[in-house]
DNA sequence: TCTGGGGTCCTAGGACCC
DNA sequence: TCTGGGGTCCTAGGACCC
């Protein structure tokens, strides 16, 4: 019989890092990804040198700009990090089988019951973040607990660069303030505070529904709960901001059908059928609404979903006389049952099919619908492409 | 300071049925 | 002519995370 052992290991400023390894130059200074300074958007990953001038992920860029006038700031190119969070959990499954991607640059490791047990686990734990490290040549942060919850705050102990073995977790965990603790954010922290709630002793004497709720399905409490495997993806979306509010109905739309298509691109290379579409929008007062519809049939066909999106889109334009910050759009109730695809055959998704291939072999934007092509100075068109004909522009 | 993009989960309340 | 109670399903929106 042995104890349930955690390891969570998280990859120190994960974005800024990568950029940094791919540009020697940037090391030791203040780098800041998620846009330039001038743009309408907030810093994603903050190196330490910049965290110094009090730039934090979610901060907005223009107050990053202000905090830190020397910083170099960089967009972010995501399909870099991506590559290099695959071969970070690769390199972790080899440990254990038992791994959950938390996120692009974290994850737990059960190491309950690995032969390496009991006695020299913390040495296990501390190999697994050097193989990381080698393996992918960034600095890494680890924590091990007896549950999520508790490898997690360890690893918060560690950062940056460290391992933290939280041997007397019970204790460490009940005397920790609540704000710690994640699952609650600024609102729950408001009404604890106003409760006199301060530490999670005094939350979980006081109020264990509260606790149990907040902490939600992520962690450890009482019965425990267990390192997950990668669950499937349950919805997808697709969002912009606009540089500028924008007021015109055709250009709202155009960016609406463009999001819509990647989406469908996204479903028909993985198989895949949606069940419901959403739409979301953003005035300029900041106020943002959704509306949602079932499909007819689950499916990943760009005319089916557009129909259902543009309709969706013309009920929330109704909401206000305003210009609009955001559109966005996201398929939900994901499904991959082969017994779908002889709608394939339906002449949409035939569509849709040949429509995902081009774009396959000749880039995104060489082949668009004639209704995204209004965007063409915002995607620029990568080659001379086909246009596809739609059904008039303002139907 | 002016607030991204991509996700998950939860809940209140309305619609509908018996 | 004053309107129950319970169950289920669905939508919109909020809280939270990285």
């Amino acid at each position: 019989m042995s104890l349930p052992f955690v390891l969570h290991i998280d990859i120190d400023a994960f974005f800024a890092a990568v950029e940094v390894k791919l540009n020697p130059a940037l090391k030791g200074k203040p780098v800041i990804v998620g846009g330039l300074p001038g743009e309408r958007g907030v810093v994603c990953t903050a190196s330490y040198e910049a965290r110094k001038y009090g730039v934090h992920s979610g901060m907005a860029l223009q107050t990053a700009a202000k905090r830190c006038p020397r910083g170099i700031f960089l967009r972010g190119r995501y399909h870099i990090y991506s590559r290099v969070s695959g071969r970070f959990f690769a390199c972790l499954k080899r440990f254990s089988p038992r791994v959950e991607n938390y996120s692009i640059d974290e994850a737990y490791i059960d190491l309950s019951g690995t032969k390496y047990l009991s006695s020299s686990v913390y040495r296990l734990g501390h190999e697994i973040k050097c193989a990381v490290e080698r393996e992918i040549g960034l600095k890494v942060s680890a924590g091990l607990g007896f549950s999520k919850l508790g490898a997690k705050l360890a690893t918060e102990a560690a950062k940056p660069g460290n391992f933290f073995v939280l041997y007397n977790e019970r204790e460490f965990i009940t005397n920790i303030s609540i704000e710690k603790i994640p699952g609650i954010g600024p609102h729950t922290l408001l009404i604890l505070r106003g409760l006199g709630i301060n530490t999670v002793k005094q939350l979980e004497t006081a109020y264990p529904s509260i606790w149990r709720r907040t902490i939600g399905p992520h962690f450890y409490s009482g019965s425990g709960f267990p390192v997950r495997k990668e669950p499937k993806t349950k919805s997808y979306s697709r969002e912009t901001t606009f540089p500028e509010d924008i007021s015109d109905r055709e250009l709202i739309s155009s960016h609406l059908a463009y999001l819509v298509s990647r989406l469908s691109v996204h479903l028909g290379e993985n198989k895949l059928f949606a069940g419901r579409i959403e739409v979301k929008v953003r005035f300029s007062d900041f106020s943002t609404y959704s509306r949602r519809l079932p499909l007819d049939y689950p499916t990943y066909s760009y005319s089916s979903l557009w129909q259902t999106a543009l309709h969706l889109l013309n009920v929330l334009l109704k909401k206000k006389k305003r210009a609009l910050r955001l559109v966005g759009a996201k398929v939900e109730d994901i499904t991959n049952r082969r017994d779908l695809l002889p709608f394939v055959s339906v002449k949409g998704e035939k569509l849709s099919a040949g429509v995902r291939d081009i774009k396959k072999r000749f880039g995104f934007s060489s082949i668009v619908t004639a209704r995204e092509l209004l965007l063409k100075d915002i995607y620029p068109v990568e080659r001379e492409g086909i246009v596809l004909k739609t059904a008039s522009l303002t139907k």
